[in-house]
DNA sequence: ATCGGCATGATTGTCGGACAATAGTACAAC
DNA sequence: GTTGTACTATTGTCCGACAATCATGCCGAT
């Protein structure tokens, strides 16, 4: 191996406790991990800024002092989670914020490798859903109020449904709502083409209800906002066992 | 280029739109994102199912036809998604679903980096926990009654009030419900620090407060342990203010 | 028969070095 | 202004190599 300081350290590992004083476990970290982790501290303190790009891998291996293929693995590594980016058909990587669809896709994938159903989806929004709405009576701009008017004037599709949702998110202006109910519309997307296919009066209702709840949201009314979206969520159960989707049934990918 | 069949396609990219027809944007896929897609096909379909040890890496490149570089880089990116894992030591990578702990570390970058308040994650956690405990109510079963029974009993610290809220979230039954919290309590976790150190009645409002969640859940009286849990969530709040925490701050990291 | 030790092979982590394809840029030609 | 050319920087991918580690099976001592 060719040495070059600081990150070529490799410690012996643990063996069987055997006997009488407990050690610490030592830790083993890969090259590519420290690097990556480097990185990451650089960037969830903020010394390297949303926007900024990255040097090149060359130059970042010179840097690290390690092997190119080294730095890329890391890279892949924050590429995946979202915080590095290339900037359409850039060749620099870029600093970003992990988009709320990307962390999302993540974790609907872990939900769908843990086996809910969609009861369990269902039950989620059930609780979520409403406080959001409310949420987002008490705090929508007028901005989201002509978003959310645009979508609920165009016809009850998959997307149209999920933008509805999304709009709401955004409404509520609390990142945290955002990122927190966007993997359960993205669980819930397949089976509302579905459903809209097999229950016919399905679009009309929706329609309704994103209506009802789109004034109330316009009114600042948030028990209201908060009344018609549980209705509205209900519905949706209603919808699947009409449709004949198993509630029980995992919700699939 | 040293070709390998199947993989080693590259098609020139887009050109600015110019004129009449509008094409659609062609997606140049590296092979590194294409081995990896191909990976979690198969893991997604669960045709490599949890647990099982994936080929050697030497023996994936020669499969995908692609170099051993190539095949690492797409390893990474499986990993840190959480569908591969290596067990303590092992060499070879084992399929797993990702770990709740870890997809909701993510999620909490995420949130960090775009830049929540105290507020938003109190905000979020009055309008989520309720709901959970109300659901833990309703499906809890003895084995989550002991543990939870067991966190109580113990002194008030930050990891104990974390593992309260993991057990209430284990006790729903609800992967969904579990995964949607977890990120919540990480990242009041630090927070949790200052209050139980400058609010000196903190621990004992605390522990009351789960004590009363704790028998709502056992006596599955859904509507009081969402009572409760809404009440403790607002103590959360008020402790937040006379230890000084300013709610519109970035939750740090 | 069991156990510690040792050679052996397989696998990962990392390195050096190479080259084609592409994006960016600057400049000349139409 | 648009188009074509030339040059450079950078990524994507490859080849090949080797040390450290893990798994395994063999072997001799107890």
């Amino acid at each position: 191996m060719t040495p070059s300081p600081a990150l070529k350290k490799r410690v012996s590992p643990r063996r069987k406790p055997t006997a009488p004083a407990e050690f610490a476990r030592i830790r083993v970290e890969p090259a590519y991990r420290k690097v990556a982790a480097a990185l990451l501290e650089r960037i969830t303190d903020r010394s390297i800024s949303e926007g900024d790009r990255l040097p090149a891998e060359m130059e970042l291996a010179r840097q690290f002092g390690v092997h190119r293929g080294t730095v890329r693995e890391a890279l892949r590594e924050l590429e995946t989670s979202g915080v590095l980016k290339r900037e359409r058909g850039s060749k620099l990587m870029m600093v970003t914020r992990p988009a709320r669809v990307d962390v999302a896709a993540g974790v609907s994938r872990a939900l769908a490798l843990h086996d809910v159903s969609y009861h369990d989806v269902w039950e989620a929004m059930t609780a979520l859903e409403p406080p959001i709405a409310a949420a987002a009576a008490r705090n929508r701009t007028r901005d989201n109020l002509q978003r959310i008017a645009a979508i609920v004037a165009s016809d009850v599709t998959v997307e149209q449904t999920a933008d509805f949702f999304h709009a709401i998110g955004e409404a509520t202006h609390n990142g945290v709502f955002m990122l927190a109910h966007e993997p359960l519309v993205q669980m819930l997307v397949p089976s509302l083409a579905t459903l809209i296919d097999k229950v016919p009066q399905a679009a009309a209702r929706v329609a309704t209800a994103q209506r009802r709840i789109a004034a109330a949201i316009e009114a600042r009314d948030s028990d209201q906002a908060g009344e018609w979206m549980s209705k509205h969520i209900r519905d949706f159960r209603r919808g699947f066992e009409i449709a004949g989707i198993e509630l029980e049934s995992r919700v699939g990918d």
